[in-house]
DNA sequence: TCCTCCCTTTTACACGTGTAAAGCGTGCCG
DNA sequence: CGGCACGCTTTACACGTGTAAAAGGGAGGA
């Protein structure tokens, strides 16, 4: 075993090289005369030392760190727009670190002040849908450069913020629809749980109007007493075939997680939805969950740029962070979706 | 707006308390005075102050924070184990501070750097599969203390670890395929990258002799060149079927993701799994991914019981943390599965 | 009125590293 | 050989909080 140091002042008398000297080679060995690297690289060999990381972020003016929040960890669309965060932080050398909601305003909350005593040198947060407590977001604003993901509140219209044109993803799969079927029905997310879910409703009766059919909206109401988005889908599409309604007809989910629980309920009422049949039953969704391959039948759906999302929400924050901004006007970003068409509609 | 008030310095001229006070009140209110707390509180009120995340931890002999490092984010199977760990942790009064090793051994190996610069308490580690450093799982195992959870290199027996007990668990699920039809086959993962794969392929093979059945092994080759658990899955199974083998058969998976491609290796060859059918085709998996529910058909698995499984991790970190422990021997903790029966088998 | 106990304040030092300023040694150039 | 620039060392102070020891103050009891 190598003999273990604890201090930089006890390395710098053990390999024979200052402490100032040291503290510049650990934060970037270019500013150290090469002999000098050498040296204290060799020196690192034969001993067991690794700095300190509070003792060094408690002095610098930047602590290097990215402080990301995500809603819950059940949903891998969420945790692919988090790795796709992470491999941009990452290449801008900064240190992300990821705390979680578990749908919990008050866990969010406590989250949030971590960040804020860990001195992050930003906040990228993905909100709890309606849920947040939006004091907490205006607090993180109003101390560090802030950035909101995925999804907004309408009463924060003030923020950075980096998503998805669902005016144009829904608009998109939409008219996919029509143009291979009977115009769709949208299976919609209960009322006061998620912005995106109500975004992609407007942007659905929108594109209704503009191609001249008349919209036609059900899961409006919460059937089910817990939270998990599939089974509202189910419950809901799954009362309809009961009264033995849009049997024949495209069904439009505000998201992926949605469309899992109507595919069930197809599979329970012998109805297997698909593009392949002529004027059947069709489902598609909204997001483009890593899983929807594997459904059966694979779910066709719009996708979220989420590398996009990620890596622009980044450069924001780091364009912030470094004050590269010429006035403080938040900068609203939104990507266009794209189709992914599968075997479901 | 309140005036905002950065060190506790400030703080103690600002609402009249001093300061050694009021580090002992944000430690543990209950150190002080019931008036002196009314009187911090208040002052509290009118005032914005958030105690120094690096500072109080620095200068602590206990930093409460227990480090976990999760193999990858595309697997909600492994977010269900960290949810587990989290709740337990914060039960425990404890930080957690999750890294991610992207499928990396070079990251995994810096998030364990990381963890040993930021003095936490202890770490919880999910490994990569066959493919860790080993070393860097020893140097964090001699530094401080260390929990290896959910799968477990053959060549670090000495070290505390939490997890399933596949014997018991493959053994269930393959006595219950056995009652209900013929014996199955196993579909394996490839050679060289899933300890939890191997262990079941062997605790197969063992209960097959127990119930005096020949083992039948297939998928221990990779004929994708990709990392998707799904597609192999689905290219070792398709290529059985394409030969016209197995259609009628019962296929246990070394786990839930490979199943999900087996499933799709079926529905391309117009099979539907079922334990309803009778004599026919037959698909189970292992590990209780949340995703099984919602497949098509939902598939029958034997779970995991990660909830105990993290309980116990974070439970055991705390023993060794407090010093709760007589002597040094390793514990080695496997809880049993059970068996989820749906409509895939 | 005095004593005692409890909680607080005061004072001082500690944690491990960042960082600035001044002094020193070495090698290069003319 | 003298001068200069560069990079290192030395020295000193700073960051924000933990913590120990000693001194102070107020309330309660005799």
């Amino acid at each position: 075993m190598k003999p273990r140091i604890n201090t930089m002042g006890e390395l710098s008398v053990a390999i024979g090289v200052s402490r100032p000297t040291l503290s510049r080679f650990f934060q970037d060995p270019s500013r150290v005369k090469a002999a000098t690297v050498k040296r204290i690289e060799e020196g690192l060999e034969r001993v067991e030392y690794v700095p300190n990381f509070f003792a060094t972020r408690m002095n610098r003016k930047s602590t290097d760190i990215i402080g990301v929040i995500i809603p819950y960890l059940n949903d891998l669309f969420f945790n692919k727009l988090l790795e796709s965060i992470e491999f941009a932080a990452m290449e801008a050398g900064m240190t992300v670190i990821t705390l979680c909601s578990h749908s919990d305003p008050a866990i969010e909350a406590r989250a949030a002040e971590t960040f804020m005593s860990m001195n992050v040198d930003g906040a990228v947060v993905m909100p709890l849908g309606d849920h947040s407590d939006q004091k907490v977001h205006f607090r993180l604003k109003s101390r560090l450069p802030f950035v909101l993901v995925d999804s907004r509140p309408n009463t924060m219209p003030n923020v950075d913020y980096v998503g998805t044109n669902h005016v144009q993803s829904t608009g998109l799969i939409t008219e996919y629809l029509c143009r291979v079927g009977a115009p769709p029905v949208f299976l919609a997310m209960p009322r006061g749980t998620n912005f995106n879910a109500l975004e992609r409703e407007n942007a659905y009766i929108l594109k209704s109007k503009e191609l001249g059919f008349a919209p036609e909206i059900i899961g409006t109401e919460m059937l089910q007493d817990n939270w998990h988005f599939e089974d509202h889908g189910e419950a809901a599409l799954g009362a309809e075939f009961a009264q033995g309604r849009l049997m024949d007809r495209s069904i439009l989910c505000a998201n992926d997680r949605v469309a899992v629980g109507a595919i069930r309920a197809a599979a329970r009422h012998g109805l297997v939805p698909g593009s392949s049949t002529k004027g059947g039953l069709r489902i598609a969704g909204h997001d483009e969950n890593p899983l929807c391959p594997y459904l059966n039948p694979a779910l066709t759906t719009v996708a979220q740029n989420t590398d996009a999302i990620g890596k622009k929400a980044v450069s924001r924050l780091l364009q912030i962070i470094r004050g590269n901004v010429e006035d403080d006007t938040p900068e609203i970003t939104l990507f266009d979706g794209y189709l992914k068409l599968r075997e479901s509609a």
